[in-house]
DNA sequence: GTTATATTTCGCCATATAACGAAATGAAGT
DNA sequence: ACTTCATTTCGTTATATGGCGAAATATAAC
């Protein structure tokens, strides 16, 4: 989802029908490991994938899994959902 | 350890020091997932890495790993312990 | 046939993981 | 100041995982 569009915490537990605890842990963990970059804009916390990862070998997985990630339904309707959140006002930045 | 010798169970066993029962399900999940191949060889059963994968991305990143294997203090002291393993006869074949 | 060795299956236990809701915190807007 | 909305923190719960030992199974050796 996030290499489609930026998105704040608000619109992933949305998308991924979790409660907002949920996903924030689940993002600091990915903050942590260097695979999400998170940054606080006024109320929001933006989410985006980073430019460069912590180790050769994490920057080469992810190169592979975005490769990949067409041939799994979930991941498919997942991503497709988050052209939906641009109009239907989830949050309301 | 397999990429650098066919091995089996109780070798497996002796390296990773865990119990016989632990490696053994390992194996099964491993086998299962296309990850390992075993065949019954006697008394023992020999275990190898798979010519071909499932699928693509499973392939790669197996490639990917044997790449960066070399990364991990454990791994290399449980790559050399395959070396001895052949003299010390854990097994008796 | 009995014994020894290798492996598997099963049930058990400890720990890790993933989810939630309630309460705390932060930032705007009124 | 007070309210509202987004997010985080914390404690709890259910489930998954990873380990073990005991017993069952399979093969070879005696």
């Amino acid at each position: 989802m996030l290499e489609k569009k930026e998105l704040c915490v608000c619109e992933i537990t949305s998308a991924l029908n979790l409660a907002p605890s949920t996903v924030s842990k689940h993002i600091s963990i990915l903050r942590d490991a260097g695979l999400v970059v998170d940054e606080k804009k006024g109320k929001w916390v933006h989410c985006h994938l980073p430019q460069r990862y912590n180790s050769e070998i994490a920057g080469k997985i992810v190169e592979l899994l975005k490769e990949h990630l067409n041939e799994y339904e979930q991941i498919i309707s997942d991503s497709e959902f988050v052209n939906k959140i641009i109009c239907n006002g989830v949050c309301k930045r």
